[in-house]
DNA sequence: GCAAGAATGATAGTTTTACTATCAGTTAAG
DNA sequence: CTTAACTGATAGTAAAACTATCATTCTTGC
């Protein structure tokens, strides 16, 4: 039997819900695409409507303007991933093998070991998952965060990160610095993803060869180093 | 006796020399402030160009475009940074106050009893920290990172990370991720700054009241127990 | 002190992006 | 089958992101 995950969006994030309609939905399915070829600053709405053929006005029906459809994009992969996370995490026992999973979720890896569909709602996770890497950070890094945030433009994160944050305190009770540390789990993840492939002089990670310990994730393997130092360790 | 830190800047950075006139330091001065205070979406060439009286032609005299001004200035920042390193680790015998120096100097605090002037070479320091803090990653997530890097316009951020590694293998030699350590400790410390101050749901430190372990600056030990945790950790 | 060269100012232009308005035609829902 | 909602098509504005040109000023070497 088969589940489709309902990821059903905070009203804010468009001006008509691109889900209610065909056109909608190829603005969203194609922007993933798009975006993901050419990048944030590149992509325009007008290349996109040429891409889909419908016009630019049309795109503005749905979205107010370029930055909201990438934080609509963020924002239901954020969702999406949440999901995945309390899904593959509810029935087990352990918490140390709940932020196992977590962390290849979060690099998107072994998903057919834990039958996650990389094609939920007909979305392009992969595609989603490398716009979140190199784009994510420009949602919120923006003059008007107060503004956007007053609105709840951020939630599905402030959501992720929460419950990560409450597995971390399941595993270790007490630990003081639940969710900035699964924020910055979540920000290494990617921000170590993007170094390993634009600037890996930056890693310890060569995408090609080899590396320091032979390894077959050493990213995977560099994470669960760091998360499991920080909460294993003595008194605080 | 007072020393000014002369930061020689990689000539791929400009089209001409900011340093060399009295207009070129202006833009880079101002152009620091009005970042600072409008963000780097809203700021135009052309309103810098009023804002020092001048024509926005001749900021395009110094700078290719926007982002390479701001590529400019984070590569600036970096560079002192690295020098500050140096600088306060250079006579310390001991790699983990190294270390601890290195983590005052990412947060900015505590210069003054550091010795550092916030003011070297009339750059203002706290305001390109706070572009470092909101802007910085608008440098490298692009979509031509590899051209940009290929002319080294990354090299300060790189040689700072390389000289934290080294530190990192000095206090605990043998350790795989010096690199990737360095460059997430940077990172880290930026965005939960930032978080911090804007999304505060998402760490747990109060800007304003009192925060859960009631230290004074819950973000540095944060860190701090972030990095020694990972280094103190067993073997691997 | 002056001539040549570099830097700047002033003006004006182009192209692209970002966005808005209007209205006719088409589709879908009651 | 009618009315409201949606889309397509056209057209437009405002601002951003540049580029070009030339006169002027400011240096600097001779």
């Amino acid at each position: 039997m088969e589940y489709t995950v309902v990821v059903r969006m905070n009203g804010k994030l468009f001006l008509r819900d691109p889900e209610s309609s065909e056109l909608g939905r190829r603005i969203v399915r194609q922007g993933i695409q798009l975006m993901a070829e050419i990048g944030f600053e590149e992509m325009t709405f007008r290349k996109l409507a040429e891409r889909i053929n419908t016009k630019e006005a049309s795109i503005y029906r749905y979205f107010e303007n370029k930055h909201r459809l990438l934080v609509y994009l963020v924002a239901w992969y954020w969702q999406w991933l949440e999901y995945q996370v309390l899904f593959q995490t509810n029935n087990l026992t352990d918490s140390r093998e709940k932020l196992e999973r977590i962390l290849k979720l979060l690099l998107l890896k072994d998903l057919s070991a834990l039958n996650v569909s990389t094609e939920a709602d007909d979305m392009d996770i992969p595609a989603l998952h490398s716009i979140v890497i190199q784009e994510a950070s420009k949602a919120y890094l923006t003059h008007h965060v107060t503004e956007d945030n007053r609105e709840q433009l951020f939630k599905p994160y402030k959501d992720l990160c929460s419950r990560i944050a409450g597995i971390i305190l399941e595993y270790r009770p007490g630990y003081p610095y639940a969710r900035s540390r699964a924020s910055s789990l979540i920000e290494t993840a990617h921000y170590q993803a993007f170094f390993m492939q634009h600037l890996p002089s930056l890693t310890d990670f060569d995408p090609e060869s080899q590396n320091p310990v032979g390894d077959k994730d050493p990213l995977l393997t560099f994470l669960r180093h760091l998360l499991f130092s920080s909460l294993d360790t003595a008194r605080f």
